[in-house]
DNA sequence: TATCAATATCTTGAACATCGAGATATTTGA
DNA sequence: TCAAATATCTCGATGTTCAAGATATTGATA
């Protein structure tokens, strides 16, 4: 896998659409990737991502994100638990909820993992300017917009089938 | 999960990161629930977007892009087969070798349901001039590569240890 | 205040993808 | 010609994941 076939489509837009594409499945499998240099499930990892972003969640929100079934997420906190990336936490106004508190930043693992792929990608946008790079980024946070749009339409539209 | 928490950070390189990992977690979760909505393994859903950029791979091939076991690849190509995504062809060169061919245009199933991410797209890439598209299109063509050489790093580093 | 429905998490047993190792077939090099 | 290397497949074991039910708690209604 490089840059092969009919990547180099003459329209720029389908160009880019094609990149983008690209760019999705090198995404999954970098991912993936460092789930298993850690010894970690996907599921496991993209859940410690998410948590690191949202901060903490109840076990329910985790389980709507991530799209796993409620008993799935119970033995996956079991999991990061015991290897400490995240702990429970009692909500005190509703004792039946359970806050999962991420750990993250205590366990450098993960973002040690993860180093060279920022070390990269901040060596790759030193090389623009600083208009350059605003642009760049201001595509970012549109193109996650409609990406997180897009999940909503199929999480709503398919809500209960088989999956992996 | 939209824009919380420490994603405004001050320093623009540091923002840059930070939203390229949050559209790598969209990422992730999109293309989960596109399998999800579509019935299918996200191996299997991973798989196909793989031939699609690759074309005809044989089945060595795949299990090391995916970084399934082999025997796992057997039963994987078995169940896209099944559906009607790919089909086995024999190497005449070395009849030890299958070749996975990707009958991935003749089932629109796929296309449509990645339909609505793509024309999303399109119309997000009108809203930018032709240099603005064509500056866009770079970065995302020297990310994608940054990616390829992070897999390889950790694919070559980890050879062997358990994951999902 | 007592009760019932709704909500949140956990438990349990079954299902099935995945792994690892061995089996089979074929190719390559000595 | 023969052994080592390579490619795929087979098979049993493992373990996440699911679905449904169990338990605990909350909120609303009468």
């Amino acid at each position: 896998m490089s840059s092969e076939q009919q990547d180099q489509t003459t329209d720029p837009k389908e160009r880019f659409v094609s990149l983008m594409r690209g760019l999705g499945t090198r995404t999954i499998l970098y991912q993936q990737n460092v789930a298993a240099s850690l010894g970690m499930y996907n599921n496991d990892l993209k859940s410690v991502d998410i948590l690191n972003e949202t901060g903490p969640i109840t076990a329910g929100e985790l389980s709507k994100l991530t799209g796993l079934a409620t008993g799935s997420v119970t033995a996956l906190i079991d999991r990061l638990e015991k290897v400490g990336y995240v702990r429970r936490e009692n909500d005190p106004s509703d004792r039946r909820r359970v806050i999962i508190v991420p750990e993250y930043e205590s366990k450098e693992e993960i973002s040690n993992t993860y180093l060279p792929l920022h070390t990269a990608m901040i060596n790759l946008v030193s090389s623009y300017t600083h208009e350059e790079l605003a642009l760049i980024t201001e595509f970012l946070g549109k193109a996650s917009s409609v990406l997180e749009e897009q999940i909503e339409h199929l999480s709503t539209a398919t809500r209960g089938r088989t999956s992996s």
